[in-house]
DNA sequence: TGCAAAACTTGATCTAGATCAAGCTGGTTA
DNA sequence: TAACCAGCTTGATCTAGATCAAGTTTTGCA
């Protein structure tokens, strides 16, 4: 998985580079991709909603990402060290989606895909790389949903989650079957069976949404957005 | 995102695959690759371990994946539905690394990837494929050590995380330096400070790590992989 | 159609880890 | 070389949600 090759650009011994890309395909690539760029701690890597078509290759230090929620608080998403290629996530999108900052005086090489989308790729490998940048954006934005959230805000998003997802694939939002049980769902959000049938019977007494067997009623979509932020 | 095309093979009036195949290189593909599969209700789409080389598009139903541990425990890390695309996670590997289950009667399409590999897809093209496929499978080993784990456990395996990548990349396995505040660790892993300090200074106590600065030493790995489990 | 099993709900109690508080340590800057 | 401050540690207390317990409802199957 991973190949140590030679950098001639840089003066670095070698550079890890994990997971598949190796030496000669590297090579494939812009010089100017192989450049490095040095970050002094806490310089930003980037930050969201900057334009982003380049992944980077952590040659040396490290470096976090996170994200800043609605009341400002920070939720690291990850850490990278030597050998970790970063920014995956953002090729769906074409802009970064969280801050990258270094945690120590760090070396990262910028690896920009416009030349590698211009030459190389066919239109099945540039929707197949945006599914699976997308899958990791959606894997992220599960794991905020349950790291340092409450069980009334982790319930409220994932009902939400599913109302999007059913609306934007041509279903009702506001009335829709729930195909798993509350076991799986209590599993999926790392709680207890007890405490997601308790969240949906206070959500039922407060008319924000109402069940029928299993089907699900939104009431007040609003206020259940605003849970879930 | 999403493009809701015609499938010329199944009795459905539509599919809707998102996030980037769209109708035209749907129909690149095999034959093959658009015939629906059924399942019932409790079936397996695939399980961990059996070689796959193919995403799976919802038609309509939906499924579950979940891995199972050491100890028997099921733990879901994620739900699909109709118009998602399942499997992403095993092409770094070929093989599949969840089970998946269908939790309602659900058509499947396959999708096979060797017809992809082998007729399209530059050595890069591949190679960037794996790895964000990689990337995806470490998102998923992530959220599996925050979900449903004791403090204790989030930090022996944020450890041995560290320790794992840095022996692959060429240092030292047993002694190395955290780039780390505690405080980011603990906003990482879903704690406060105090737990993750307590943490520490318990795993010191009994003489499996030791700290000295911000470098830590690894006295007891097999303890310590034990506790990560 | 009826009955057993699975799924769900509600209440009582318990606990892991959060929060609050206060002191310690080491690294940076004047 | 002091003194400041961010980061870390330890102790005391509190609480969200787990666990335990006991029904009730729904579902699936003979």
């Amino acid at each position: 998985m991973r190949n140590p090759i030679q950098c001639n650009q840089c003066s670095m011994q070698s550079i890890c580079v994990p997971a598949g890309l190796v030496s000669s395909e590297i090579d494939k690539l812009d010089k100017s991709s192989r450049e490095p760029h040095v970050y002094s701690k806490r310089d930003m890597v980037y930050s969201p909603d900057q334009p982003l078509n380049s992944l980077f290759a952590v040659k040396s230090g490290s470096v976090k990402c996170y994200t800043i929620d609605s009341e400002g608080k920070q939720q690291i998403t990850s850490f990278h060290l030597t050998g970790d290629i970063i920014g995956m996530e953002s090729i769906s999108n074409g802009a970064a989606v969280t801050y990258c900052e270094a945690m120590e005086t760090s070396m990262l090489c910028e690896i920009k895909l416009n030349r590698l989308f211009a030459q190389n790729f066919t239109g099945v490998d540039k929707n197949l790389l945006r599914l699976l940048s997308h899958r990791i954006g959606q894997r992220n934005t599960h794991y905020l949903n349950v790291v340092n959230t409450t069980a009334e805000q982790r319930v409220a998003s994932f009902i939400m989650g599913l109302s999007d997802h059913l609306y934007e694939h041509g279903f009702s939002r506001h009335e829709f079957k729930l195909p798993m049980t509350r076991t799986d769902i209590a599993n999926y959000l790392g709680l207890a069976v007890e405490t997601v049938s308790r969240v949906f019977s206070s959500l039922k007494q407060k008319d924000i949404i109402d069940t029928k067997q299993s089907i699900l009623f939104i009431q007040a979509p609003a206020e259940l957005k605003q849970m879930a932020s």
